[in-house]
DNA sequence: CGTCTGATTGAGCGTAATCAAAGGTAGTGG
DNA sequence: CCACTACCTTTGATTACGCTCAATCAGACG
């Protein structure tokens, strides 16, 4: 397994010797998802090179705007996508957590649209452009791998639109609710009922274009409904059914089910 | 260049011999904007077969959850991607001018989160997956070319997730006539300051969360303030800084501007 | 000339924002 | 073990942006 080092860093990223096969494996794990990927194909991603770094929670690891040469994997914790406003209020555009790399995207865009910020403390490791670019190349089945896996943010973020868009406070907190338990259970990090979300209700509410009062009252009526309670960083679905109700949740945006039929030939 | 027909069929779609090196030629265009392509590169994006369609406004080319195996190409007209709330509302998540494969991103994924319509009279071209897919894989290159493209139009739905979640009627509006009016004169359809916009006010409401009546005194106010006007699906910018500044409009996010220096070796 | 779609205006209301302040809880250090 | 701090959560009071419902107006079209 991994080593790695607890410490909480306040300020800044440490960064750590790295025999990291746990993270690729989750990185990998997420890929196979979706598509559907050879031996050689696996054992490109998991011998890509990468170094582990601790981050500590409220870190920013991307600025919107900077040009990169690596993506982040996130290992352990909760990564968010952001975008900022010229008065400096943030909006979340995405949560990632173990497993995910979090800007794929910049492989082919190095020169980014957003913001990665630690929402809480992290585990993330940097994997160089060049070597995911090499191994797109050498194995275009894998390139289309990494083009799907941003395809299913795309199609994420596009959701977050219409729940933002045309939702109330109560079925996008729910939808959110919703779509982390599927995630967490999927990356087989805990149940889709019952799942850690290290964040506080400032950052829902950053990630759902509300204030924070405001997810505290919406979570409050949640809980009275019986539905889902949202306690110490951690989420219990209490009647599931209800939750989905609440939100429309549809879980089709989220590109699972996929009979992988159309992988290239 | 292309035969079109302009007859305009209310309900269905009419099927077209096509030999439509116009279109793709724009999308070509497009593609070229962020990615260096060899000739050969070039040829292969030339010569995909495509079949010709002209599709009355108000029409959906593709619904929410369907499975495809084509693309769709805009020739002319406006398309846009939405989402659809269990109650029939919709959220439009994106705009699609000429030249945009506005569903791209089903080549790997072709079980789509979203649904496509025509919002003005479109001329829409289908591109089967298997030929993308076949372009694709024989041109690594391609395939970072068309991946940078759906990562693009991902960057701009998280700009749309931060518009909608934390501005305001103005501002988002604001945003939106900035976006175009960029699009369209980089795609070479008109000039950034006055460009055709076939939507109605209705529409502008679907993709920025807001009811038409919203939009309308909205727009009255923008117009007030000398900014830009919004006439017979015409938009009119009188004054770009003044309507830059009302939007927060930082071109970032639309990745114009990557000096390709990463594309695959 | 009626029909249809889209734009416009008005009145009233509700969700969520804002402003302000009080509790909770965990961590730190004396 | 308590003081002190930092961060979060919770509550109250007030405000406003944008929604809903409803009616009117304008232009396009067959």
């Amino acid at each position: 397994m991994t080593e790695r080092c607890d410490a909480l860093l306040p300020r800044r990223e440490m960064r750590m010797s790295a025999s990291n096969h746990a993270a690729l494996a989750g990185f990998l794990k997420r890929l196979l998802m979706r598509s559907h990927l050879s031996a050689d194909e696996q054992d490109a991603v998991l011998s890509l090179k990468s170094q582990a770094f601790q981050v500590a929670a409220r870190r920013d690891l991307v600025f919107p705007g900077q040009t990169v040469e690596y993506s982040c994997l996130v290992g352990d914790g909760l990564v968010g996508r952001f975008d900022q406003m010229r008065d400096g209020r943030r909006q979340i555009t995405a949560f990632h957590i173990a497993g995910d790399m979090c800007d794929l995207h910049s492989v082919v865009a190095p020169t980014t649209g957003w913001g990665i910020t630690a929402l809480s403390t992290c585990l993330v490791y940097h994997v160089a452009h060049d070597d995911l670019r090499r191994a797109a190349t050498s194995h275009p089945n894998l390139a289309m791998a990494f083009w799907r896996d941003t395809t299913v943010d795309a199609s994420i973020l596009a959701k977050w639109v219409a729940n933002v868009g045309r939702k109330d406070a109560q079925s996008r907190i729910a939808h959110l609710m919703c779509e982390m338990g599927v995630r967490m259970e999927r990356a087989g990090l805990a149940s889709h009922v019952s799942y850690p979300l290290p964040v506080n209700q400032e950052q829902i509410g950053d990630a759902m274009g509300l204030t924070s009062v405001h997810v505290n009252r919406t979570l409050q009526s949640l809980k009275r409904s019986g539905a889902v309670s949202f306690q110490k960083h951690h989420v219990e679905i209490h009647d599931w059914d209800e939750l989905v109700s609440i939100a429309d949740f549809v879980p089709t945006f989220m590109l699972f089910d996929e009979r992988r039929k159309n992988d290239a030939a």
